[in-house]
DNA sequence: TAAATAGTGTCTGTTAGACACTATCCG
DNA sequence: CGGATAGTGTCTAACAGACACTATTTA
């Protein structure tokens, strides 16, 4: 996600979300509240990423930044938020835009972050909806990953992670091709064993 | 590494080092001078960990602490320092001390940091001399993972991995034992297959 | 010689990827 | 029927751990 920014460098260009911690705020806190404000949306998951502080990063003033990834699956559709325009863009899309300050580095940060969470956590799942199959899931490690997944495999190796889906026992037709098995997310925090890239 | 506390709270107790950063200061520039302050010594490798900012975690005023990562491959005999008394133990000793403030989950932190870098890069490496075993770097391995490792197994898996190891040519007998082919560091910064845990 | 360490051979079970094949839908 | 997607079977190459065995030293 970006925002249109509001003041000098760069007014009117993209940048990514961000505001100041508040004196009785937690890193975290803070991280989903500028998230409320420009989005008006509750964050589910956040993950710290890292801490950019080089003294000319910001030339208005000396500033730190901490990069936190925030995990949102259901985008609202359009631009949304108070503070500044809220705008839902593919990563690539922003990666090529002119980003001020250290924000291109950061995105990249957070990008190859979101990348290594799919395959040590079941966080794809949260972008499918509550009952999903395999390809569903598979489609997500796609997009995230970038790159083509060979059905069959994904398929055991899904399965093969214990804990990881529950068979629901239903089965649901997608308009074409055999109807697929249903699933819902089982329990564990972290897959053993991973989905390697 | 620990320092002796010279103020409160817990004056006279262990804790990590650190200090403030300076206007014109990076945070890895800040992280290399705090710790020449307090030990003297130059360190070859940093890496930034996370960064701690709960609101109450310094009772004395709101802080953030950036916490980073040392190698430090040739330790001095006793103490050192002109700050605070630099005092190097063992990480379980320090995990078992009182510590102030976030400590000793930021050492938790930095301990399971150390063990995945031994992963994924030949760090393990700087701790033995120049010229070094295949055993004096399983001994490394060893100590860091805190387990035995198949010295047979270990052998094979090092010298699979391509550009980690160059062999001298030259053998060392080091007391006991068959005497052992020596290497010198190769020239990868990450380690393709990964040596695992 | 025994004990210790270095290094090789080899077996076994697991895994990843490739790909053929079957199953079941839609139009 | 053909095309699309789901799911299974199976083969192969790579890999990891266990462990027997050889090699070479010191005490």
């Amino acid at each position: 996600m970006a925002i249109r920014r509001a003041g000098e460098p760069n007014r009117g260009g993209l940048a990514l979300p961000g505001g100041f911690i508040h004196l009785d705020e937690d890193l975290e806190t803070a991280a989903r509240r500028e998230l409320r404000e420009e989005t008006g949306l509750e964050v589910d998951y956040l993950e710290q990423v890292g801490t950019y502080g080089a003294p000319d990063r910001d030339p208005r003033a000396r500033t730190f930044a901490v990069l936190y990834l925030a995990v949102l699956p259901n985008l609202p559709e359009g631009s949304t938020g108070k503070d500044a325009d809220a705008i839902w863009m593919p990563v690539d899309e922003l990666l090529a835009a002119d980003l001020p300050f250290d924000h291109h580095q950061m995105l990249t940060d957070a990008i190859e972050r979101a990348r290594s969470k799919l395959e040590y956590t079941p966080i794809a799942a949260s972008f499918c909806r509550p009952v999903f199959t395999i390809g569903d899931l598979r489609r997500v490690y796609e997009i995230v990953w970038g790159k083509h997944l060979n059905p069959a495999n994904f398929q055991r190796k899904v399965q093969s992670v214990e804990g990881f889906v529950r068979e629901t026992g239903d089965v649901v037709s997608e308009g074409r091709g055999r109807p697929a098995k249903t699933y819902t997310l089982g329990d564990v925090t972290t897959l053993h064993p991973p989905l390697r890239r």
